[in-house]
DNA sequence: CAAACATACTAAAACGTTTTAGTAAAAAAA
DNA sequence: TTTTTTTACTAAAACGTTTTAGTATGTTTG
């Protein structure tokens, strides 16, 4: 059957004092509120050997802070994100929060849908990767004082927390570092999306190849038609017309998979004879034939970074008063991909 | 400045009744407890146009149940459990519960730490993927009457509600694929462990062997060793011993990664020649070169019948009466590595 | 026409904490 | 000696719900 767990006034009623004295020893207030040497031992003791936990539940009504924090990304199947909660979870669990993960597919609906079920007040912070159209729900959070931090991408405008990467700068180097490598016909495959992150990518590779007086190719696949499994389709019919290709650019990882399988259906060849590029880094790359060369960003420190700007906004009253954005460099990982092939 | 959400006394007072009765009405007992329609109406009607949403920490605190589910993998970040993690994800918060997701690193502290934090008590249930030695911890979690289910692994003996797959015939159905397709000396690449899940896949793979007359050459990396991530200079001591291999099956995907490193780095040609198969599909199996061969779990199916098992038990006064050990089957997924090799 | 029942509602306790605002006694200061 | 301060402790309210055990009417029933 189960027991009930043993509460603070099992151990006020088996010591014979007051819950109140309980509570302030075990909050360490002891010394505070003059509590005696020998009972703070007493209870202390006592506690320890039934092995008493609080009841987090009553601590949170009382108290209004719930130790939690909600981590939204995309998918979180994805190896990006996943690699990313991995860092996080032992960050938070380190300074006493425990994380719900979870998935808004960058569908607005979902996201808001998300963000409601978790009542805007029985969680301590978000961090969100915001789906394109959720600015609103975000400005409410802020204005109700919930602490947010943006997560990978932000709002043009919106004054608010967030940690990202230099994308355009990411995105400049990795297309220069193709033309350097003699390639001259590079595309850059990417969404059909005006967010921030994407929005750089596609600045950065633009640039580049203007800097350079090269043409660009670009292609941006609607983000629905990506989910409804039609990536390859595109990929396919682009490259079909654009024959002249030498180097891909790939803007996402999962777009990188796709265009990928393409490739190889296509004639295996090709995968060696093009320059190739992904965005986000994965463990495979280094095995594939040729090793891939990617952006890799600096995961470990966008989960520091994350924690090192939630953790005040816990403690604050007013969390709008110090916006922060971070803008963090990313890594190009040269491999085999992109060197210049010897024909 | 952060204003408080309303409470259902707020809206008692306003509506000028009682909290009990209003209580009634939110929770849709209007009938049974003889609230008038009119009184109903005008309750249900305000409550929306506020948007009053329960603080959940009181109900909480109130009922005794969370609306919290714990969802404990080795590492959240493997592809294998990032991916469950996403599709059981939507099968709870569908079914009104939110999942907490933690990565134990099959380490019996840290898994036996994760599962303190959680107080025994704060959660509804537990699904965990158990690491070696945490049998007396989930003991204690039957007998405390909490919901959990063990998955991917169990214990041999321990009667406890599990998800697993057919490790023994998925390894042995493996096995047998290579040998039909000519290969004859076929290693198997595991961590040693006695957990149930390499067990069977152990077995499996000697039963295959035998059963067809031949060799078996087995690997057994000591788990701590990967995790120092010495699991490369096992492999490649391992292959430079038996140069007489012809196909190499690896028992996990994190294996399999290692595996192909070391024989991309010890010769280009060797994985084309050998005979490959991977335990844990993954989408860059598709596109590798040669694609690879892998036994895929049914990842959708593991997470219905987990939420299947749950939900009961969530319910139920008494736990422990209807332990259930749902086996589920695995598909071989062939591609291009396993197929017998025209010299 | 009293007893039984149904209807429409509510007061108050309870969940397990934290915290405010105390009290009583001892010690120090005046 | 009286007043003030310090020490050691506690009663009770509060957090926002749910639920038990009512009450006060009105309506049937025998």
């Amino acid at each position: 059957m189960k027991k009930k767990p043993v509460s603070i006034r099992n151990i006020a009623e088996e010591l014979k004092i007051s819950v109140t004295t309980v509570s302030f020893v075990l909050n360490g207030k002891a010394k505070e509120k003059h509590i005696s040497k020998e009972l703070t031992k007493k209870v202390l003791d006592y506690a320890k050997s039934i092995n008493y936990r609080p009841n987090q539940i009553a601590q949170s009504l009382r108290t209004g802070k719930s130790k939690l924090l909600v981590f939204m990304v995309e998918d979180i199947s994805n190896n990006f994100f996943s690699q990313l909660a991995r860092i996080f979870e032992d960050i938070a669990y380190e300074k006493g929060y425990k994380v719900i993960f979870c998935s808004n597919e960058n569908d607005d609906e979902k996201a808001n849908e998300l963000i409601t079920l978790f009542n805007f007040r029985q969680v301590d912070g978000f961090i969100i990767v915001p789906s394109p159209g959720i600015r609103e729900t975000i400005e409410n959070l802020i204005k109700d004082n919930i602490p947010v931090i943006l997560l990978d991408r932000f709002y043009e405008g919106l004054d608010c927390n967030s940690v990202v990467i230099d994308n355009e700068q990411a995105s400049y180097d990795a297309t220069q570092h193709l033309i350097d490598n003699k390639f001259k016909n590079i595309c850059f495959i990417s969404t059909a999306s005006d967010q921030s992150q994407m929005y750089g990518r596609l600045h950065g590779y633009e640039k580049a190849v203007e800097a350079n007086g090269l043409e660009p190719h670009v292609l941006q696949i609607p983000f629905n038609e990506i989910i409804k499994g039609k990536g390859k389709e595109y990929i396919r019919a682009f490259f079909q017309k654009n024959k002249d290709l030498d180097a891909v650019f790939f803007s996402t990882n999962y777009l990188a998979q796709s265009g990928l399988e393409v490739l190889k259906e296509t004639d295996q060849n090709l995968i060696k004879d093009l320059g190739l590029i992904a965005f986000d880094d994965n463990d495979m790359f280094k095995i594939y034939d040729p090793t891939i060369t990617s952006v890799a960003q600096p995961l470990v420190e966008i989960c520091t970074k994350l924690m090192e700007v939630m953790l005040p906004l816990l403690k604050k009253k007013d969390v709008s008063e110090t916006h922060q954005k971070i803008v963090l460099k990313t890594d190009l990982i040269i491999r085999e991909s992109s060197l210049a092939k010897q024909k």
